[in-house]
DNA sequence: GCCGTTCTAGAATATTCGTAG
DNA sequence: CCTACGAATATTCTAGAACGG
């Protein structure tokens, strides 16, 4: 069935363990009521997910901070997870990286922030500047010093693509992790802090949609973006192409061609679509156009395989020059082609 | 096997012709002449509805939340009719797929809401949350899993189609859920909680109507729509072209050739009509000229085409470049792309 | 003798060296800088607010509702700047215009709204259908016949405009309280409610400035409106040519010219200034571009001029051929011939 | 230049008022 | 009185533009 993933999981389970004692196991607490049928197929298709918990650092210290602010949020606390420390070390870095942008922002990512321009100066973020979290993390580095890479087979593209996000290509920019690639982060980490009730993937990982839009804003946006506004989340959102769905059952989640769950080195491919400045010509979006072609077949013959792996299930080979996720790796779709070179075509 | 959809292969005449079929059993309802007959033929046409009564997480919701309104009106519920309350097997899917939505829109009244087109699931309705409600979950969940997955091998229709109502154009604008869709969902989801007393498909789910104006308005409508008008109701219904039936058993129904309760897809299809500002000329609704004899031929002899369909769905095989279905060619509506297209015509 | 605006006579300048004059009190919120200090500027400006505390069902109403929600929200309502809330009096006809519409929505807010276009008051909302906040009511109303008229000498158009927004426009469409007009009241309810720490006007009431999102959008705009997206408020914002402010001590508030605390019977003035469709050219905004200058220097001699006119009303004798008020050249908008038309004028 | 955040505007649907028939 | 529909505003999603790092 699943493949490998599976290994580092339910021995130690660190992590998402203890935050599943929280326990809206299962996501399928209050308010997850279709989106529960969908970790069924989700299950199926990526079932290891869950098991995937201890991967990283970034996820132990999001965690903790998942935790606090959960618990503060009147959620069931889970005490135990510091226990478990584990992810890889190099992820470390990133964390800092991460604690200090949003420390430094805290003023924006005060969930308080809202409209107009104004968001006052929510002083500093408890958590983040906690000397229990700074601790915290120092011991975890260890714990994690001494654990093998989790993700050995797994897809995570290598640990030095933080830095460097792509072999033929610097960071962009001055950011080291682009958007894309950091909401993915963010989902794995989610869902290994076993909170997938705020936010998860969706449609076998093709699609992700968040589910308690209040809470992730509140509690896990801040972990990851310096945004204020939800606002800004909606337009990073689109500028890389994401697509509302509007229909079926992840109506209301956001879908991108190379937004896939087991491949989060498909993020490093996005590209931001509106390109703003004078040349209006240029406003074709990147993503669309270069995108359109190899990155999907690339794509839709991993999900292939992935559907391979999964129960053996090997569909049809139409050998079309249509792309499989259109055909039938995971849905027939014949217009995957047309729908994001279409919005940007329009004019 | 078919729903038993060939019954009114016979009647493939306008609208009241068609209507007709239905038993002229004297409505017992309010204010509807025949309408709650239709009860029985909706048995008829979707026989095995009985057997899939716990299918669905929002079913159950929605149910608890019917039911408990209803009652606070002070007015049972009627038992009975719950438990032969059951859509037919493949709206099955249908529900799977609204399911999420209908969550949603309890939230987009909710203050909470907040990102993008999804927001949770009404994690702050109490009637969603109670705890009562998470228990009856719980259960239907269960009887729920020992159903086949929904989504394995049951023929979604398209993999693109699932994520966007329109593969060729980007929604720019507007809400997800349109009011057809919302409409068509909430009317399966009135007939799953039992209440189908209240409004419910008429015509062999070729129509349908509001037996119970007052409960309608007061109970349903607040769970799917923010008007405060009934007006506004009936507004919707004019702008996407529905007629109201006035002749035949069925009078005081609304019918429109796209809706039907066996194909929620295509809901998809129906566009407004009138296109609010300017364009006077293009304000003609295509449906009501069209509408009159061929359209609603053609749309039976989908209909029939689905029957046959409907246990081994192998579209578009048709030689025609464009299937009926997916080309809209049953719609009829030459001027939808006038109208739609009108808009950004303007420029 | 006038309300005190006076104050302000020397600042007419732009909005940077207008709102400059507001003490740079330093914030003491949370979140607002500058923002908090503003409620001792609003006394300024209003000092005689203590004298009319319950003038108004609505008010009472809708006060008990803020009191109960922001309990419920884990902050103490703080007692003493209740007994302090008190609008101008000439804003009590304005109270009693809107009672009606804020009432209804209410209901449109609830699930239990009444059938059909009457749904009264609030008769579902248990808020307002407590006996308690019957009662209230009752002897409020008994205590505010003792008073006489406040708006006598005030410059409350007409009671009739209720129906007749504009003597020379009818309203043909659309809603009964446009946004404006229902954004002022909000404000002045919520400072008669003693929540100004929420939200509340600034800068001598030229502005308004939103110093808790959070609570706001949460406690305050589902009373007023329906929306679910922070966003969705701007929108309307913008859309009425509210302007940032993103300089000086009101830095994050919004300001338009015609929005005036003193003079609720600006907003009715008030014009949106993008009309949806066509008409690309017409979409300047007349706001941005007059408003720079000459048009708050316009504002600023009106405001003077209302001192003038506080106790003896004689408008616009100005012989010009547009009165201030009247055409709008107070507004600067030029534009505004042109956008409405804009719609039609599509094609 | 590329990316991130925010503000503003465009575009589509939703809701309501008013009126003609 | 009611239906249908024009017209105006309301709400939401997407995209353009500005600014900063």
């Amino acid at each position: 069935m699943n493949s490998g993933n599976t290994q580092f999981d339910q021995s130690n389970t660190p992590v998402a363990a203890f935050l599943r004692n929280n326990a809206p196991t299962q996501g399928m607490g209050v308010d997850m009521s279709g989106q529960f049928g969908n970790s069924n197929i989700m299950m199926n298709s990526q079932p290891q997910v869950n098991q995937l918990n201890n991967f990283n650092l970034a996820e132990l210290k999001r965690l903790q901070q998942l935790q606090q602010q959960l618990q503060a949020t009147n959620q069931a606390p889970n005490p135990m997870m510091q226990s478990s420390a584990n992810p890889s070390a190099l992820l470390f870095q990133n964390y800092l990286d991460q604690k200090i942008q949003s420390t430094r922002f805290n003023d924006s990512l005060n969930p308080l922030a809202g409209v107009g321009g104004f968001s006052g100066m929510g002083s500093q973020n408890p958590l983040i500047n906690s000397n229990l979290f700074q601790e915290q993390l120092m011991i975890n580095q260890n714990v994690m010093n001494g654990m093998k890479s989790p993700s050995g087979e797994m897809a995570l593209p290598s640990p030095h693509s933080i830095f460097h996000r792509d072999g033929s290509r610097r960071m962009r920019g001055g950011v080291i992790e682009p958007f894309p690639e950091k909401l993915h982060r963010l989902l794995l980490e989610v869902e290994a802090a076993g909170r997938s009730d705020i936010i998860s993937f969706v449609a076998n990982g093709r699609a992700f949609a968040i589910h308690m839009p209040d809470k992730f804003f509140k509690d896990i946006v801040p972990l990851y973006f310096r945004q204020s506004r939800l606002s800004s989340f909606k337009r990073q959102l689109n500028l890389y192409g994401f697509e509302l769905i509007n229909t079926g059952p992840a109506r209301g989640g956001y879908f991108h061609e190379l937004f896939v769950k087991d491949r989060p080195d498909f993020c490093r491919k996005m590209r931001r679509v509106a390109v703003k400045v004078g040349a209006k010509s240029s406003k074709l979006s990147p993503t669309k156009e270069s995108q359109g072609e190899d990155a999907i077949e690339k794509a839709d013959k991993i999900l292939k395989q992935l559907d391979d792996e999964q129960s053996s299930r090997n569909d049809k080979q139409d050998s079309m020059e249509k792309p499989l996720i259109e055909s039938g790796s995971l849905h027939a779709e014949p217009a995957a082609v047309d729908i994001s070179p279409a919005t940007g075509a329009v004019e």
